[in-house]
DNA sequence: ACATAATGCGAGCGATAGCTCACAATTGTC
DNA sequence: GACAATTGTGAGCTATCGCTCGCATTATGT
């Protein structure tokens, strides 16, 4: 097994300039990613790219891994907050249009910065700070358990856990595959009807 | 974008001697991505690996790109030749039976070589040679729709294309996350209540 | 103003990667 | 047994990688 490459900043910058410097090399890594690659993104490059001497990167971030869990980070911040504040809007409506404003969103959480996200779904090795991908997934689960149990009333299903796993399971995989495999422009049309099947699937087994 | 790894074999080999040194290449190659990983295979390092000289990992791949692509493509054949068969005993058989049989069989199929898988699943760049893992999603695709045509009068579903991708992306996520995320050892009884549920799942959906 | 801390710099080190090429060994053919 | 084709060898080239360290520049506190 391959053992662990360091993922925390070194040390936090704390005046306006280093700010900048340690955003600069954070925005230089997403943009190389998206334009080269994960395999081409050195420290070199990075810290070129970004316009910031090498040994400054290494002020902060203890390698390549750390740059990229940092993109990754904002990335995933990005997607929950939308996901976050749906959730928060759903909360007292119906299965019916809960579930189908949740599988919109999450179709749409896959078009933030799609090149981008694309570079992290089939690139990044998921190893070391895979741990941040699953905090995500844990929030996600967590979220849609606990608007089920809210409603419970309306649903028969006996673990909720394990069906907040299963519908988000399939909910995040049919948007994942959708978006990245129909050459990147999902139609709206073809988006639409998506929406009607996955609502029609999740709802078919939740009550 | 990054420019493409080539990935064919350069000659084939024809003698006996060189099928085995062929194959002892693609067995290293699996060895080490096991073991080390995928960033610390190189091909200094499987050529060693495999009693064989550099020099002769080159007359046959151009890269490790191309290695590790015959590596996946013998998986993917494994698990598809499991996949075929069932698929071919669930032909005759109503959906309800069908689908659990399948459902079943995609957990099954995870399990195969299990720690390749993992490797395979989250560590290799889908760049280049993605289309093996195209080719096998495909074929996995269109034999479903194939058993749903010849069993339209028992469900209600308009686009049989549509259905199929529905149902195979849910099952093939829901099998992939419970193997590799439930500490690589998915107990049974947990693996009999996720095929009910997968099960209840796509048949509400299909009837 | 000066001292001290914080930040930025980049030449260059050692390591390892991918890969070639001139040559040696083995196998097939007659 | 002779000759060609096939197959195998590995020293070693170049390129790039990750990363350090001594020093320069800029900000902060008093």
């Amino acid at each position: 097994m391959a053992p662990k490459p360091l993922t925390n900043p070194r040390k936090n910058a704390s005046q306006e300039r280093s700010r900048a410097t340690v955003d600069a090399l954070v925005d230089a890594t997403a943009r190389i990613l998206v334009r080269d690659g994960f395999d081409r993104a050195s420290t070199n490059r990075i810290a070129e790219q970004a316009g910031v001497s090498i040994g400054s990167l290494y002020q902060y971030y203890p390698g390549k891994e750390a740059l990229v869990a940092a993109v990754i980070d904002r990335h995933n911040q990005d997607i929950m907050q939308v996901v976050r504040r749906v959730f928060a809007e759903v909360a007292s409506q119906p299965i019916e249009t809960a579930v189908r404003r949740l599988v919109a969103v999450a179709i749409e959480a896959h078009r933030i910065d799609p090149k981008l996200h694309r570079v992290l779904a089939e690139q990044i090795p998921r190893t070391g700070r895979l741990e941040n991908v699953e905090a995500f997934n844990r929030e996600a689960h967590a979220l849609f358990m606990s608007y089920l149990e809210s409603h419970s009333d309306e649903l028969r299903v006996a673990d909720l856990g394990l069906a907040a796993f299963v519908c988000v399971t399939s909910i995040e995989a049919l948007a994942h595959n959708a978006v990245l495999h129909s050459s990147e422009k999902l139609s709206n049309k073809a988006a639409e009807t998506l929406i009607d099947e996955a609502t029609r699937l999740v709802i078919g087994y939740l009550k």
